[in-house]
DNA sequence: AGCTAGATCTACT
DNA sequence: GTAGATCTAGCTA
């Protein structure tokens, strides 16, 4: 059990997403409260051409931390909900991950509080879910994961998945065609 | 100040 | 499987 390090989120968002996948993802509260799940669905998001990317129409207020080096978080909210990505690349490719669902290892009870929920499948299956599972809001925006400090990080375990499936991606109008989405 | 788009969720059928 | 609820940033006037 280590955590990834940051030369691991400076590569290529498409393999990222796919070597993050089976990888743990942890919520530390600072005191003895933890939330763990692993990360069962991810996307790409590319930078340059792909219309879909938050940073395909240049830099913003909102989507600054996109513009960050590999291994930060890029936060941002929709339709009533945040949405995580995991910064790839370096700064002059604005290119990261979304996570998509985990399944829940650690701190079941206090995901359903969070989510006022009482099915496990209903805890952690979507980007909207999962935040909302582990308390992350705009506040860890721009955060470096790979800080020992960080109340987010990601480990790996040395799980491995047995298949990885790959499809187009979820919820966008654009570049629907690109088949970026990869889950267990 | 008003309008729209957006990487969603829930409850219901 | 579908409809309706939901919030915010960014744009236009």
């Amino acid at each position: 059990m280590y955590p990834l390090p940051k030369s691991f989120y400076q590569q290529d968002p498409l393999l990222v997403a796919r070597e993050l996948l089976g990888t743990v993802l942890v919520r530390n509260f600072g005191d003895a409260a933890e939330i763990s799940g692993r990360i069962i669905e991810t996307e790409a998001y590319l930078s340059g051409t792909d219309p879909a990317s938050h940073a395909y129409n240049g830099l913003s207020c909102r989507n600054a931390s996109l513009f960050k080096s590999g291994g930060h978080l890029y936060i941002h909210s929709m339709h009533g909900h945040h949405c995580m990505d995991i910064v790839t690349e370096s700064q002059s490719n604005p290119t990261s991950v979304l996570i998509r669902a985990l399944e829940p290892l650690e701190g079941i009870e206090v995901m359903k509080q969070h989510r006022s929920q009482i099915k496990l499948e209903n805890l952690c299956s979507g980007p909207g879910k999962l935040t909302q599972a582990l308390a992350i809001d705009k506040e860890f925006d721009g955060i470096d994961i790979t800080k020992p400090t960080s109340p987010i990080q990601v480990y790996c375990d040395g799980h491995t998945p047995k298949k990885i499936y790959q499809s187009a991606r979820i919820g966008i109008s654009k570049a629907t065609q690109f088949p970026y989405r990869f889950y267990l």
